[in-house]
DNA sequence: GCCGTTTTCGGCCCGACTGTTTTCAGTCG
């Protein structure tokens, strides 16, 4: 039997079909037209290999009609299209990766190729070294100079992706936010696109500046002390490449239109432009100003004008893909998204009895201050032997010290846990006799994580029908930009946890981000509740509970979909059950 | 290539910056 299609793949083949024929010179709405299936098709929860077996209709999703329906069917049942292999027949593999350098698209790359004959870097490089493009129309000697400097930068980099970790990319962004408020004429700083959408990595950053017209925001801005390259610097926006090798871009938009910029620099692309298709049926243009009727602003001071005019009630920023939130705001059922104050307890944290810092007073303190109601200690067992993980003997000794920190104190209520470890049979690393004394199993994977999907799917749907399992922590063990998730049907899974009574962990830490948004929304779909858990190796890492928040934000989920935002009495009678 | 209570043909989001021009194409977001 063939390897399932991932969708994914599906993707690829269609971005790649859109590079192709953008260099074939074809019409830009085809292009257009891969291009969007293709980000259908890469943010559909399910399996569309799966769609396809049980019969359904594919043109009924957003942007794939007749042709691509059946362009998908045939590369789930051959594993190829035969028009992807014809346009790479035609064209030399390499011309994408030339469409890719700063500066140049497909139409120069095009006619490189086709009056040069360039068709790899090692070419351009020559030509561009030998003072030939340069003499082409169209081309002159500043835009050698600049695909030297890509081909360069190019070489510099390491190959591996260049979206940095939103923690990471908070880091860059908090300062420079600081250092712009100081500028003269300056109103308001904020950083919209992927950054304020709240997704797990961020390519750039995107900031805005609320402006009067005198301001230096632009001059100042350049001349941040992080900035390693001016890329560009207009009067209203300028783009910066920063040390780190972050590209950042600064827009100045006056107050009137702040809103309607707010809007569009947010993002997704996606989104804006199915706003915008809703602008232009109802005869209004929408741009970065506002939107207009004719010549005239009828809308653009605040998003949630923007929003109304076009019908629709305001959508939270990290809703903005374009997966539904359009459809649900026009029928006014759009999620009341869980905030960081619903949460009232951490269910995933580690104590200096394994590999955290901190004593379990310490932590259960720390989550008093936080204003939380429980703190659940869940010390890895003894397989995790680097850890220092817990035997049945020592973890008894933890239940008796939890039992006693709970008498003294009637601010917090200590809950006894364990990580333990799921071992590669799908038995669980500690006895059902220790695990019964316990208020909270959260299993986990650690190790043989390269299992065929069938073997590793088994293994954990195995681990979850102990009767003590109550948590699925870090469900796919991915690793944000070092560590694929490993191969498991997580559709599976979830419908698993839903007949078990059993939870998912959004683990917090920035890292791992593990559920991802998409299998958040079919854990609340299906009607498997998410625990959102930091795995706190200290203290401060309590603090980590933010980012896992943003993320089931991204993933629809309101408070009652998180086991977390109940109290403790409501959580002791969910956790009771069998 | 998609899409449709103004439609099955003719639209398809919109603007800034740069370099090469001398009014604009290409690229980018």
């Amino acid at each position: 039997m063939r390897v399932p299609v991932h969708n994914s793949e599906i993707a690829d083949i269609f971005n790649e079909m859109a590079d192709l024929l953008e260099i074939e010179g074809a019409n830009e709405f085809r292009v257009r037209a891969y291009r969007n299936a293709a980000r259908t098709v890469s943010s559909l929860p399910q399996s569309i290999a799966d769609m396809v077996k049980q019969g359904e209709d594919l043109s009924e999703l957003p942007g794939i009609g007749k042709d691509l329906a059946g362009k998908i069917t045939q590369i789930i049942k051959k594993g190829e299209l035969p028009q992807l292999e014809d346009l790479r027949h035609d064209m030399p593999e390499e011309l994408i990766e030339l469409t890719h350098l700063a500066g140049l698209g497909p139409k120069r790359v095009k006619v490189l190729y086709q009056d040069l004959g360039i068709a790899s870097l090692k070419q351009l490089r020559e030509a561009a070294e030998n003072k030939k493009i340069s003499q082409m129309p169209g081309f002159g000697s500043r835009t050698e100079e600049k695909i030297l400097e890509a081909i360069e930068r190019r070489g510099a980099e390491t190959g591996e992706s260049k979206r940095l970790k939103l923690s990471v990319a908070e880091g860059m962004a908090l300062p420079l936010v600081k250092y712009l408020q100081k500028s003269k004429g300056v109103k308001t700083v904020d950083v919209a696109g992927s950054y304020r959408r709240k997704l797990e990595t961020v390519g750039d950053l995107d900031i805005l500046a609320i402006c009067e017209k005198d301001s230096s925001a632009i001059d100042r801005f350049v001349k941040y002390e992080d900035v390693a390259e001016v890329v560009s610097k207009g009067k209203t926006r300028s783009t910066v490449i920063l040390r780190s090798g972050m590209q950042v871009d600064l827009r100045v938009i006056p107050q009137v239109s702040y809103g309607a910029a707010l809007h569009y620099f947010t993002g997704s692309k996606a989104h804006t432009i199915a706003i915008r298709r809703i602008g232009v049926e109802k005869g209004l243009k929408i741009n970065e100003y506002g939107v207009f009727k004719g010549k005239k602003r009828v809308a653009g001071r605040t998003e949630k004008e923007v929003y109304k005019k076009v019908g629709l009630v305001y959508i939270e920023p990290e809703l903005r893909e374009n997966r539904g939130e359009i459809e649900a705001a026009q029928k006014k059922r759009l999620p009341e998204l869980v905030t960081l104050e619903d949460i009232k307890g951490d269910l995933h944290t580690h104590t200096n009895a394994t590999e955290g810092h901190d004593s379990i007073e310490e932590m259960a303190n720390s989550a008093v201050e936080r204003g939380y109601q429980y703190i659940a200690v869940t010390d890895h067992s003894k397989h995790l032997a680097i850890t220092k993980g817990l035997d049945e003997k020592r973890l008894a000794r933890q239940i008796e010290e939890i039992d006693r920190l709970n008498k003294k104190t009637e601010k917090i209520v200590i809950l006894k846990g364990i990580e333990v470890d799921i071992l590669e049979d799908g038995s669980l690393d500690l006895s059902d006799a220790i695990l019964k004394r316990l208020d909270l199993v959260v299993g986990s994977i650690h190790h043989k994580f390269n299992l065929s999907q069938d073997k590793q799917t088994d293994r954990i749907l195995r681990a979850m029908s102990n009767p003590y399992f109550k948590i699925l922590a870090h469900p796919s063990g991915r690793l944000i930009n070092e560590r694929e998730p490993y191969e498991i049907d997580m559709q599976q899974i979830i419908k698993a946890a839903k007949d078990k009574g059993i939870a998912l962990e959004l683990n917090a830490q920035p890292e791992r981000l593990d559920l991802t948004d998409i299998y958040c929304k079919m854990a609340k779909d299906i009607g498997v509740m998410v625990a959102i858990s930091t795995d706190a190796h200290s203290r401060g890492n309590l603090e980590f509970m933010r980012y896992g928040v943003y993320q089931a934000r991204k993933g629809w989920l309101e408070a009652r979909d998180v086991l977390n935002t109940k109290t403790a009495r409501e959580l002791k009678k969910i956790l009771a059950r069998n």
